[in-house]
Order: structure tokens, then C-alpha cells, then sequence
DNA sequence: GGGTATGATGTAATGCTTTACAGGATATGC
DNA sequence: GCATATCCTGTAAAGCATTACATCATACCC
């Protein structure tokens, strides 16, 4: 009965009321006037539930992660949040711990809620699950999932830009023997990034030695473990590029653990940038994951879809190097 | 139209079926099974909006925390987030950027969702914000805001008790020349961290020395500088206890640069139990913050509280020390 | 077997907003 | 000044589940 006690304080109906609550035209300015004012002095907020129940609309967006205990996530779910908040619209968010098989339940849940839009920005995805979205007819925006390019609207990030550039920075540096730690080759992100560690070497005419290259789970543990392998080999690499922060600060540790000095010894870059990438020591140099610029690119796309308007397939994203600290000349060549 | 589609499969009438899904008593066993087998075969879901236009409950809580991009909250929001969606409740969540001031429009967005519970687990909160949930007549409870313990519902951590933990680990150890880092006076957490500390040492009959605290901003730069201004002290301490892991890893930096080794030449000891705490170098001992026993007390306070049950005022949490590898007995000490 | 207590199910009102459609008022054209 | 187009506003249905109350069936008692 509250829309109701806003229309009788300004003398129109609920319809007009409802008209102006919602930015439809056609209410001429004085009642306009009238009905702002009697919103505003009866404190009225519209009921979200009759709203969503009459309109199928309900400004509920549902945001799936992988896990939020990756220091990854948080900058991008703020984003996505400081985004939806700023149009009215709430975010619900899950996350599948990896299992591409949550998926499904993450999304059944969300679809139960009614929201209108779904971000999906984990790792890994399975097909199924985001048909039962497709077919609930709710809109759903993917994370560099190439399989799935096509048939999925996705926000891209080009590796390749990354890696090149630390690549150009190390062998300005006069680096020439680079080591690279990968992750497990089964999960997506992880080939497309040593993937694009390969081309970008290519492109510099450089080969991979696969003495250089150790395989580490993604963790700083297994960082650590590659770090241990890597440093074993003859001849040793003098600078090492890691598939993501997190193995990069196992690997110093290792480092450390070996008494090899980084950067002195050994130059090493990460990717991601992790705040915990500014707090090791050294510092990491690294390449800045645009994870907040992919959020944006989510919430525009998921937000442009619900309100009918068409979405331009978008250039894919660049990562950039962030130079700190623990890039150096290699061993025996004079800082220039 | 479709919780008619369940019963008319069911040959029953929308009320039967309602009551079977809400577990209502007074169902033949029959009745019962037929239509959970229309509800079945039909998918069916209720409509949240129906719902919680008809019957006022969303099954719908609200979180609110300090910073997603801190990390210690992940840990806190993923464990509440997981006990909801174990009862089939969905969480909204957003964070004030500890602005106390922000408060206030973040539970009125969550008013206006018209959620079922509040969990303000923000370091800082201003009542008046508060108030208006309980105009609302929504559940709120707090995190550690000794100050409105009457008033409101709140989950406490004593912090007495880790301090005492790593005090007698230190003394232990042999220390004797404890220093601390602590915090910005004027913020609640780090106002009661403190006074616990010096709590813990009177309780051993030490005292405080003032020249061997420093401030910090409770973050990792703040950390460095406060280690930077106890090193230059003389005498210096052989041990200091940060006021949180952050400054605990900014003071580890300092000493690095310093060429102060940890543990060797200084102990160090942290609070939280960040998941970076166990990534630097060496490993961190710290106070492990119980922030999932937290998120579980707040979620079972609200859940009780929401289905009418009565709550009992809970004994505080109480923090330990994990002992990891930035302590060791002071110089000149052989370890025992 | 008649009457009442108990149990199972149905009927219909209710919650609040949106929106298709209708209707009244005003402006425009001749 | 009359007809018509345009603009503004109102009426009422629809969206879906819950629930107070009514009704019907069954069990129980004497």
C-alpha cells in the first residue's frame, strides 16, 4: 500500500507515480514537481520485490568467481560492485572453487533469484551450465574463454601484449637465457599463457629450451618446487618469467632459500599484479593483469544487453609490464 | 501462473503445494509425494519475488565489511556466504572503504532489497546508520564494537588472549626487550589491539617503554617506517608484535633493508594471519584472527534471530599464536 | 449411529508495482 | 468555432506465492 499513500499526498495516481519513479516521459513538469516531492517527503523506496515480481526486471546481477580467496578476485568483484551500485542495481556473487561442475549450481541459484544479468569470470567453464542461463533467457558475459568466443559474449585479454613486453624489458637488460615457469597445461589460462610466452619469444627469434621450462601448480608452493627445479639445470637461466604471481613469490622464496639473489643472480617477473606483488621482497616486477577494466567491460556489456541495446564485440585487453625490483642486468654486464 | 501449473499435475490445490514447499506440517503422506513429484517434474522454482512480496522474507542477507581488497576479509565473506547458501540464502554484499559515513547508504541499499539480516563486520561503525535497521526493523549484528555491546548483537574476539600467547612464546624464547607497532589511535580495532597488548604485558609483570612503540597507518608502508623508527632506537628491542600483518610484512621489509635479519638478529610477530602472512620470507608467526568463527557466529546470530529463536550472548573468540619461522631466541641466546 | 474433535485440503484475499488501454484535457489546423 | 491530433493522466489487470479462514472427510466417543 505505499505507492499508494505517495499517489494521494500528490494528487495523482500510481501509474504516474510509478512513471516517475521509473524516467518514463511524458509527465508534465509541474506534476513531476508534485510527485518528486511527495517521494521525497515521504521517504518512499519502491518495494524491489513487487517491482521485480511485476516487471521481471529485479537490477540483481549475479557475479560467479572462481574463488575469493585469490587475491586475483577481489579488485575485480570491487569493480564490478562499484559499477552496479552506482546504476541502483545490487550484485549477488558465488564462486565455484575451481570446479568447473559449481558452475552449474552457481548459476541455478542465480537463476532462482531472478537476476538479469550473469558475469562468469572464473578460470574455467563448462558449456552446460551456461546453457541453462541461455535458455532462462538471462544474459551472461564470459572471461577470455576462446572455445567459447562465438557463442558467448567474452572479455579477452591479450597475453601476448604482457609477455612481450617483459620479454623487450629483459633482454634490454641483456638478459638472453630465459626461463619460464608454466602452469598446469590441462587448465585454459594457464597454456594460453605459456602460449603466449612461446610467440612472444618467436617473435624475437628466440627459441624455448625445455630445460628451462618447470611446471608448478599455479600456488606459491609449487612455484616454490619450480623455482628449486629450474635452479638445478646447467647452464641456469639468469632471468625467469612465471605464469602468475603467485608462483613468482614461491619462486623467490626458493631463491632465497638457495641463496641466489634476486635481482642480482637472477632477474624474475610475475603476472598478474597481485597487491602481494608490491610487498615481497624485492618488490616484483610483473605484468598488471587489467582486472579492473575487465570488470568494466563485463558489467557495460551484461548492462547494455539487458537495457536491448546492441554490443560491439570489443578489442581484447592489453596487459602491461610493471617494472619494480627484481629485474636486473644479468650477472657480469654492467647496469647501462 | 506456475505454482497452479505444480497443482493441477499434482491434483491438489496452489495451498497444498505451498505448504510442501515450505515444510509445512498437516500433509498426507500421500499428498506429499505426489506433489514433490509434480514439483520435480515440472522444475519448478517459487518466484523470489513473489515471495517475498507475500510474505516479507527474502531469504536475502546483507554483508557489510570494511574493504574487499584487504585480505582479510575474503576469508570472512566466503565462509558466511557458504553457511547461507547452504539454507538456500543468498548474500548481498557491499563494503564502506572504512568509511563509517558510508555505512549509512550501505544498509539502506540493503533496506530497499528489503534484506531479512545485516552483518556489519566493519572495523568501524557509526550508530545512526544502524538505527535505520532497526526502524526497520531488520537484525543486525556486529563484529568486535565493544562500545555498543548493549545495544546491539556482536561477535567479540579478545585480543587479550593472543597477545598473551605470543607474549609468552617470545619470553620463552628468552626475550626480555619487547617492542610493538601499533596502530592509529583513533581506530577502534587498533585502539583495543593495543591495550590488549599492554594488558598482556602487565599481566607479566613488564612494563611499557615507550620508546619502543611506533605508529604505523596498518598498512604495509606504515609497517616499514615503524620498523625504521625502532631500529634506530638504542637500546633496541629483540622482539617486536605488530598490530597487524600487514605492518608485520612492511616492518620485515624494513628489516631487510636494514640488514636486520628475522628471526636472528630480531623477532617479529604479526596479527591476522593474512594469507601473505605464510608467503613472505621467512614465514610469519602471527595471531591468527578468527574471522570464519566470526562470519559463522554472525550468520548463526542472524539466521536464529530472523526464524525467532531466541540468542544467547555468546563467550568471545579467542585468538592463537601460530608460530612460524620470525621468531627465534634473541642474540646471544642459544635456543634451548 | 449421532455428534464432536481432529486432520487434510481448498478458496480467495493479500502483498506492491508495472503497464496496456482508455479517457480527458489541451493544442493545432482550417 | 469545430474537428482532429497530441499530450497527460487514470483505471484496472497482471504478476506469483502465502495464508487466514472455510469446508469437507475421517476418526473417535458414548
Amino acid at each position: 500500500m505505499d505507492i499508494i499513500q505517495v499517489a494521494k499526498r500528490a494528487n495523482v495516481s500510481t501509474a504516474t507515480v510509478s512513471r516517475v519513479l521509473n524516467g518514463f516521459p511524458g509527465v508534465r513538469e509541474k506534476t513531476l514537481q508534485r510527485v518528486r516531492r511527495a517521494i521525497a517527503e515521504t521517504n518512499y523506496v519502491p518495494n524491489p520485490n513487487a517491482r521485480g515480481l511485476r516487471a521481471g526486471r529485479t537490477r540483481l546481477f549475479g557475479l560467479i568467481v572462481s574463488d575469493v580467496n585469490n587475491p586475483f578476485f577481489p579488485e575485480l568483484i570491487d569493480a564490478f560492485e562499484a559499477l552496479a551500485a552506482a546504476q541502483g542495481i545490487e550484485v549477488i556473487f558465488t564462486h565455484t572453487n575451481y570446479d568447473p561442475k559449481r558452475l552449474q549450481s552457481c548459476i541455478r541459484r542465480m537463476i532462482e533469484r531472478s537476476v538479469d544479468a550473469i558475469a562468469v569470470m572464473t578460470s574455467e567453464v563448462e558449456e552446460d551450465a551456461l546453457q541453462q542461463a541461455a535458455r532462462a533467457g538471462i544474459p551472461v558475459v564470459l572471461m577470455n574463454q576462446r572455445k567459447l568466443a562465438g557463442k558467448y559474449p567474452n572479455v579477452l585479454v591479450e597475453y601476448t601484449a604482457g609477455f612481450r613486453e617483459s620479454l623487450e624489458h629483459l633482454l634490454s637488460l641483456g638478459h638472453r637465457d630465459i626461463g619460464f615457469i608454466e602452469g598446469p597445461q590441462w587448465i585454459n589460462s594457464a597454456r594460453g599463457r605459456k602460449d603466449a610466452f612461446i610467440a612472444a619469444l618467436k617473435s624475437h627469434g628466440m627459441h624455448v629450451r625445455d630445460e628451462w621450462i618447470a611446471t608448478g601448480d599455479l600456488r606459491v608452493e609449487g612455484g616454490r618446487k619450480a623455482m628449486d627445479a629450474l635452479l638445478a639445470r646447467r647452464p641456469r637461466p639468469t632471468a625467469i618469467v612465471a605464469t602468475n604471481d603467485l608462483m613468482a613469490v614461491g619462486a623467490l622464496q626458493a631463491a632465497y632459500a638457495s641463496r641466489v639473489r634476486v635481482p642480482r643472480d637472477l632477474s624474475l617477473i610475475g603476472f598478474d599484479d597481485l597487491p602481494i606483488a608490491a610487498m615481497v621482497h624485492p618488490p616484483l616486477s610483473t605484468i598488471r593483469h587489467p582486472r579492473r577494466e575487465v570488470a568494466a567491460r563485463a558489467f557495460e556489456l551484461l548492462s547494455k544487453t539487458v537495457r536491448g541495446e546492441p554490443v560491439a564485440e570489443d578489442a581484447p585487453l592489453q596487459p602491461h609490464l610493471v617494472i619494480r625490483n627484481s629485474t636486473a642486468p644479468p650477472p657480469g654486464v654492467k647496469r647501462r
